[in-house]
DNA sequence: ACAAAAGTGTTTTTCTTACACCCATGT
DNA sequence: ACATGGGTGTAAGAAAAACACTTTTGT
């Protein structure tokens, strides 16, 4: 809905500043791959409540801005890269219950947002200190940032599933072993290389060859040949992550 | 994030009344089967703007509510039923674009929820006019809500493939025809019997026999088994969707 | 007797899985 | 030479799709 009276609660008359105001933020959960391993950005908060401690990333929707354009902006300050334009942004969900921050009350959009390489971040606006982190050791965090990080890790990984999201984990080229590393990061087990590249490759649209030469893999190994993100947006049919042992009957 | 300082826009005194502020809000979008249709509960705006038009239910987020709480509050209200604390209701997602009410500022939180059988809605609250409505004659509806509703579609429809969600369109004991014609109706084709039936009882948790005896399905044909919804909430291996004409290379 | 809906069986095809094996490069 | 990672092939098994057929009810 939007405005309007229901419940006998509500105001009709729209005095906006008669009623107790929300604060509407948004959260961000950037994940990215380093060295192998799913690492998050994390701030640490300069004063109370939670001082000294890591929290994601995040801040105020303008009065003028979409939660969405707020988010851009925030993961534009707070990583301090130059183009956030192309770097996958997606809602996640709200987090609004009343007593989620102690001081007033603030509903949050929260936004999971997947990037490729990882510069340190350049530690942007006032967050007194910006970082990467791993995922594993990431918490304690601030307020319920424990869960909105472990939604964002659970949403990621169902998406990678039955949508082709792994690409945004990849530099702009990429080969299939980094591809299948993302998966492998993220779902936290190991892939069979052959299966995996036969599923990708059968998958129209989700990659594409890159007509120039092979590249080196880092020394060691045969030059992999390169790929780029395809078109489509969702796997058919789905890449499904291999049956943990002891779930299935 | 919560109230705190960043980009040098947002205030850190917390004067909860000097900055405009937003008004938060739930819209729902309630569906059920009838008659083999998917059908929407609408409410009807008495006053402007979009006098006249239909729109999703909604309310206010009261002070001391989470978004969670208030949906089901209003879910209550509109539908007249006394009972809601069983009915499926999942957050879609928070739309906030600064222009969508003309009024003033109103972020929305936006819910599913699915109802098994379908009283006649008893127009609680101030509403001047609830009612259930066919899903593909429902727009066009006030503010963004046709918007809304396509995607509380999609996303219905994206999870009877990997989730147990189809029951909550059913009623407590069920045939395993009602179940497939819900996913019949959400998704919009015809299912092959033996296969859907194989697919449901081969998923552990899905479904479990009533013991009881069975059921007529209304007349003709043989008596149906009934069953129960399972304790299962994914569904593994998923139940795709068959393909459309056209989309696969 | 017939229509309608539930339920069972079977065959064909497709996909997944688990490997074995070869290729190209750096050390 | 050999370790390392990329890439291809293939045969066994599992799952899905298509369809024929039987059962039990109401009219």
């Amino acid at each position: 809905m939007t405005a309007r009276a229901t419940g006998g609660s509500a105001p009709e008359g729209y005095d906006k500043h008669a009623f107790e105001p929300f604060a509407v933020t948004v959260d961000l959960a950037v994940l990215t791959i380093r060295a192998g391993a799913l690492d998050v950005l994390l701030v640490e908060r300069g004063q109370e409540p939670y001082a000294g401690r890591w929290a994601l990333p995040g801040g105020f929707v303008l009065p003028d801005e979409s939660a969405e354009t707020a988010a851009r902006r925030e993961l534009a300050e707070e990583t301090g890269l130059a183009d956030v334009s192309g770097l996958h942004l997606e809602q996640l969900r709200t987090y609004s219950e009343p007593g989620r921050d102690p001081r007033m009350r603030v509903v949050s959009v929260a936004f999971t947002a997947l990037l490729p390489d990882a510069p340190e971040p350049r530690g942007g606006g006032d967050a007194a200190e910006a970082r990467w982190r791993p995922y594993d050791t990431a918490g304690p965090l601030a307020f319920d940032h424990d869960r909105i990080l472990a939604d964002a890790h659970e949403r990621v990984g169902a998406q990678l599933e039955y949508s082709c999201l792994a690409t945004a984990f990849c530099p702009p080229e990429f080969t299939l072993g980094e591809l299948q590393q993302v998966y492998e990061t993220v779902w936290g087990g190991t892939l069979d290389r052959p299966n995996f590249r036969r599923k990708v490759l059968a998958t129209p649209g989700f990659v594409e060859p890159v007509p120039g030469a092979a590249r080196l893999t880092g020394g060691r190994g045969k030059p992999a040949a390169l790929y780029r993100a395809g078109t489509a947006a969702a796997l058919h049919p789905p890449l499904l992550r291999p049956p943990r042992e002891g779930s299935p009957a």
